[in-house]
DNA sequence: TTGTAAGCGTTATCAA
DNA sequence: TTGATAACGCTTACAA
């Protein structure tokens, strides 16, 4: 037998790797790895002598070369949208990486975050580093990523937003009746002009939440036409820009329904500046029920979305994807929202005293 | 010659791989490699078959294998702290993130956010992905942790914070002198009676920011003993606890610095709760210069920290390490914060009126 | 139940 | 400058 030559570049700190683990317990390589990978397959003792071995030479098996071979990285990717609201996201982020930790499963997040990042590098990262499934929350996919994205072949699955043009797997919050609920409160206080303080143009949480906005003045005889709507982007300044448009206006809405928290706190700001008051001069309800909402002044009336739930319910899906269980494309998760009402919103008759 | 027989599972789709872009080219696999690694060493002529072929199959080199054998996955882990407040971590992982990208290095971020994570995961990706650096961000690492990441043979680099116990190059605010600067608004503003909310006990920012507080109330002969110190944890939640103990206190003091925007917030909506205002009854001062203090009821005299400088100095730092260049494991960059003064604070005298 | 050995897709050494 | 080929460390089909 041919000694072998060592060939490449000299390893600085050689790792101890399966076969040091084989040669200590006196057993192969493949008796290591059904040990550790399939416990069941490999007698009692040999089993032992190879767990004894593994703690001693405190052997971690070479994840990339586990990969390459089993063409299984067991990495999640997780596309989380520009500039997204960590007091938002966090909580969602926490309970899908509980969820796939605990099935032995890695999540790494992508964001299409800064401008030099026009999904090229997530465009590699997903045909290159063998990723095991994506999870898109929130995000429009721009076109350029998703050829590749739902051409790698592995499960999609979407938390927070359908995404456009494919059907994936989804988990959603009720958007459209969170909108009622927003709009029904305010006019529930006696508010009959309302102003809409939008999303991104075109979003699904925007699209829905604007229908369900429409439809409750409708139900209510009052005619949308009349109801103003800027076109904000979710972040707090559109929110004080939206409050300049407000200020603006002859004949000021009283009540106002915002599209995100955010927005809201931006919006109040402006107001404030100009001198008027939430809720004296006009009422403001948010969506989503970041922390902040219970710490501004006034405390804002928001939807609070299940964050916990929408994420685990995501990671789940994905879960049985991985597991070979056929997820039908046009499964729908829906949960939720609930209204907090808080001091960001008072009646109009109150007002009047 | 043998037709080599295939084992092991069956590729479902079969990617494009370095020999398919070798054959379609008319030239070895080797010469691919280098057509694309190091392109000075290929004849033109070669070099062009090799990438109009490599441009007309789509091909794209497996990383997987690329780190097997090259050792090295050019992927920078980012630790970030347990329920990191994005508002202010965004813009520090997006300027990391820039750097990094622009020379060929993939970020990953990997927190130690949940229960059930205790670092396990994470040690495991250090030892068995193949990382290739690992920047440390405002974090104290786990003691158990702090052995794998030290010994993994990776260059770490820190920021915001210097990780204790391990002398590692590090870009840091002037913690200090900006604790100073909170401490000489209030002072110059006429409060003596100062109150000091603070982080998370022990904590690199903690130490020295509240080493600041008390040096400058000897300065100004004010006893720091007299100075009630509250245990906060940066969060909103130890703010408003915070308040509540001032609210208890016989002889409440009349400013108070805050060791982080979140402690400033949640101590203003409890003092505002109990009836009292900010700043007509008390002045507050945060750290941190997050967006929400411009928006909150009063806007928020600050800290403003570089986030973006601090952000790309580390990241610096990191790409210096690994070129290869002995970056000295003192290397200290200290990067100057600034007081932005706002609607929070106002002196003493005007109160009086 | 166990061992042998092929092969995952790349890079890098060596010889030409 | 190029090609043949040996690893990188692991999993797994197959034979024993």
């Amino acid at each position: 037998m041919e000694k072998p030559v060592r060939r490449g570049r000299a390893t600085e700190k050689t790792a101890v790797t399966i076969s040091d683990v084989a040669k200590a317990a006196g057993v192969s390589t493949a008796t290591v790895s059904r040990a550790l990978a399939n416990p069941a397959h490999v007698r009692a003792d040999k089993r032992a002598k190879v767990l004894e071995a593994v703690a001693r030479l405190g052997y971690a098996p070479n994840e990339v070369a586990r990969t390459l071979r089993a063409g299984s990285s067991r990495m999640i990717l997780i596309l989380v949208p520009p500039h997204y609201n960590t007091s938002f996201f966090s909580t969602i982020l926490d309970s899908i990486h509980n969820e796939l930790a605990s099935n032995g499963y890695t999540m790494i997040i992508g964001s299409l975050e800064s401008p030099t990042e026009d999904g090229r590098n997530l465009t590699s990262l997903v045909f290159t580093r063998q990723l095991d499934g994506i999870i898109v929350l929130a995000c429009t996919i721009p076109s350029r990523l998703q050829h590749s994205v739902f051409d790698a072949g592995i499960p999609v699955v979407s938390v927070c937003a359908e995404v456009g043009g494919h059907s994936i797997p989804t988990v959603v919050l009720n958007d459209e009746e969170c909108a009622v609920l927003q709009a029904e409160h305010l006019i529930s206080l006696g508010h009959r002009k309302l102003m809409y303080v939008a999303g991104i143009d075109g979003d699904y949480n925007e699209v829905q939440r604007y229908s369900g906005f429409r439809k409750t003045l409708v139900a209510n005889r009052i005619d949308p036409q009349l109801a103003p709507r800027f076109q904000g982007d979710y972040r707090m300044q559109s929110g004080a820009a939206a409050a300049r448009t407000f200020l603006e206006m002859a004949d000021r809405p009283t009540g106002v329904v915002c599209c995100s928290d955010e927005m809201a706190i931006g919006f109040i700001r402006g107001i404030t500046d100009a001198g008027l008051s939430c809720p004296r001069d006009v009422s403001v309800v948010g969506f989503d029920g970041i922390e902040y909402t219970d710490y501004f002044e006034p405390t804002i009336t928001t939807i609070r979305q299940p964050r916990s739930d929408l994420g685990s319910s995501g990671a789940r899906l994905m879960l049985r994807a991985l597991a070979g269980d056929k997820v039908p494309t046009d499964t729908r998760i829906v949960l939720p929202g609930e209204l907090l009402v808080r001091r960001s919103t008072m009646s109009l008759e109150t007002e009047s005293v």
